[in-house]
DNA sequence: ATGCAAATCTGATCCAGATCAACAGTTGCC
DNA sequence: GGCAACTGTTGATCTGGATCAGATTTGCAT
């Protein structure tokens, strides 16, 4: 008796139907049935705690992961020794298609702070869509979309100055933290400022300096790992001056 | 009689079996009569002219495109009147990938010279690859590679010096001219210094500079549109020197 | 608490590449 | 054939952000 109440909690806590994020993720306009066919494959494994590594370049490729809660670095590290950031992974968002083209991760993935991820078996995935017309056009769709974001990135770091690539950094998080169900104003980067640096293509001083500048504007409030933003208008004027094309950057599903 | 030469001309000229691009396109690992199966929804309209379009921002979604011969540029306009390079299409590539997650697609594609390419309906390529495993999987593959072409892009735009952007940029177009069964060392390219330079992230003007100081280093030959790579162990050096992060820029499938 | 290492902030200097400008081929069009 | 519009080259100047260097703050372990 006891046993089975655990085994329901459990069920309760994670199963894809009752899942928060399920219209972030690959049940998205899936049927109920299709649901719990696509539940039984995924696997919930422990948090991983902050640096470790969901996968490291080089592994074997073998399972996509969607992450739950926390945050997820993508990164290579450059035969120099300094590491490039690729992409910073939040909540309903999928972590380790780079893989399935070479049967290898061509990035490491870690954690930055503890986070649950589902993992799903890339293999039984396969035969899934196979059958789940549904979610092969979910696949497909995924996909797709990461693939738009390299039309917003190459915007970013091929045009656009240190302030945009800031605020466009930023209004990404803001926008990904509001579709999760969390303020769009206030929130905690779990990243460094060398990361946040890395991934936009700027020294970490650079970053620095760029928060202190958009709080003496009054645009932000930040406070280390906390920011505030007083004037989200700002930082919309801050693209769309120069270029609209960061639209796409990204957002949810 | 006639008639039936013509076709079969056509058939030759045209059919995914025979076609030299084959193994580096979507028939790549499938059996004969799955490749017969593929074959008959794929429509090969008559060649584009240089500008002609092949889609443009904001077009509703519906096939994706194989490139035959010729170049495909894609790029977005921003507000500002200023164009971005998205990316060059050779042969064997795929375009329009961009369009599958929202319906619409969210880049211009035209053509640099005359260019011919395969139109595959995405609405029937689904339902093909819902019953042919390995046309669905070759799917993923190509996908996955689009996506980890932009783990070298940030690499690229993020942290290299503008010698390095054009020594990868030129080693890329190497490789895949190889991969055509054209020359890897000699080949003309398709789009103009400034097109170089959007997708570079770099001033058209640096882009001509370093055209000619490559070749008083004799690591090139350059005629205007025509490249001769005299040098291409020089060329690999200027990259892995500051970093190796740039092999999967572009490859070939 | 105390100390040490890592992260952040801030100021000073420097430089790669952008921008501005002038010119020379080249292409296309009437 | 000649004018206009691109396209590419080259030189001169300027500047945004990198780099270097130091002071502070924070986190963590002892």
């Amino acid at each position: 008796m006891p046993q089975t109440k655990v085994v329901s909690l459990e069920k309760l806590k994670t199963a894809c139907k009752n899942c928060g994020l399920a219209k972030l993720c690959l049940p998205l306009g899936l049927e109920n049935n299709d649901i719990e066919r696509l539940d039984a494959i995924v696997q919930r494994n422990r948090p991983l705690h902050r640096g470790n590594h969901l996968f490291q370049t080089g592994n074997s490729f073998g399972s996509i992961y969607v992450v739950k809660s926390g945050t997820i670095k993508t990164y290579t590290q450059c035969p120099n020794g300094t590491e490039q950031v690729v992409g910073f992974h939040l909540p309903g968002e999928v972590v380790g298609l780079d893989g399935i083209e070479t049967g290898q991760h061509i990035c490491s993935a870690k954690a930055l702070e503890t986070t649950a991820v589902c993992e799903v078996p890339f293999s039984r995935l396969e035969e899934l869509t196979a059958t789940v017309p549904g979610l092969q056009h979910q696949m497909f769709r995924l996909m797709s979309k990461e693939i738009s974001k390299e039309t917003g990135l190459m915007v970013l770091l091929g045009k656009s100055t240190a302030e945009e690539r800031l605020a466009a950094f930023l209004l990404s998080l803001s926008v990904r933290f509001h579709s999760y169900g969390f303020s769009s104003t206030e929130f905690n980067l779990s990243m460094s400022r060398r990361e946040i640096g890395s991934y936009l293509g700027l020294a970490l001083e650079t970053v620095s300096r760029l928060f202190t500048h958009f709080q003496e504007e009054k645009i932000l409030e930040v406070d280390r790992k906390h920011i505030k933003i007083l004037e989200m208008e700002q930082l919309f004027k801050l693209l769309s001056d120069q270029n609209g094309c960061l639209d796409r950057l990204q957002h949810p599903n």
